[in-house]
DNA sequence: TTGTCTGCAAACGTTTTGCACGACC
DNA sequence: GGTCGTGCAAAACGTTTGCAGACAA
């Protein structure tokens, strides 16, 4: 159930307690892109006595084991990710999805021969989705 | 003198007042990728009845129109740039320094065959900068 | 003159901090 | 028993809002 999530704590040893097992379940879950505040909300419901801080501590020391990663497109608030394999994302303007885009793209930190030591590769895209696009063509 | 910043405020058909060519003129000589503070700080001395909500104001409406861009970085305040081409960014680790650079990658966008209509490519990379590697070998 | 922009102050929402309590090794 | 995590409250921070007066067109 949720040895999955003990093993990933385990693995980059990690202090294993409930609140962080349940936000990495939570974002493993939903892969909405959830911000603290909605992760907070939800997870609050079945642990009354859950604290905001501790959303903030468990996420700031899962990114930083990169257990998940954090998501930062201009225009939005700070958002969450369960992190399984490099993927960009990408932000409807119409609908505000963000929709998780695989790079096939050869990887672009080898492309840059320009000296530095490129160890992360971050990027997103901004537009219109499909299902948006879609129901433009109904008007 | 100012002519450059009047002709850009005019081609966008907007008006044109001290505050904008002020801006506009900071992010075109420092291009440091300053946040709202950094440029309200150093617009204030010339200027002692500049107003932070102007500068936000400012940023705002001259990156609707595309004269300037927003940088999003994880982990760092939102920044301002002079926007001259599609460029991306690089974040050093280490110095904390953002660089730009120029993407020699085929269009982004476009290799995304996901259906998506994608208007917007925003990327960034982390790593260690030349600069420190260097200064890294000589230890 | 007319609408817009500026500057000030207050409000807002998110994130950080300080601290006492509790859990775990 | 000592370390680390949690939870609460307060503070800090960046940003937004409301409004009155000033300015550009």
């Amino acid at each position: 159930m949720f040895e999955k999530y003990v093993n990933l704590l385990k693995e980059k040893q990690l202090k294993i307690t409930p609140q962080r097992i349940e936000v990495l379940q939570y974002l493993d879950k939903h892969r909405t892109h959830p911000t603290v505040d909605e992760i907070y909300s939800e997870l609050k419901e079945k642990n009354p006595s859950l604290s905001k801080t501790t959303v903030y501590n468990s996420v700031e020391i899962l990114e930083k084991n990169v257990l998940i990663q954090s998501i930062t497109i201009s225009g939005s608030e700070l958002r969450y990710d369960f992190k399984e394999g490099m993927h960009h994302h990408f932000l409807c303007k119409q609908c505000g999805e963000i929709i998780d885009i695989d790079v096939t793209c050869p990887n672009l930190g080898n492309m840059l021969e320009c000296g530095h030591d490129v160890q992360e590769v971050h990027g997103y895209f901004k537009g219109i989705c499909k299902k948006c696009l879609k129901k433009g063509e109904n008007l």
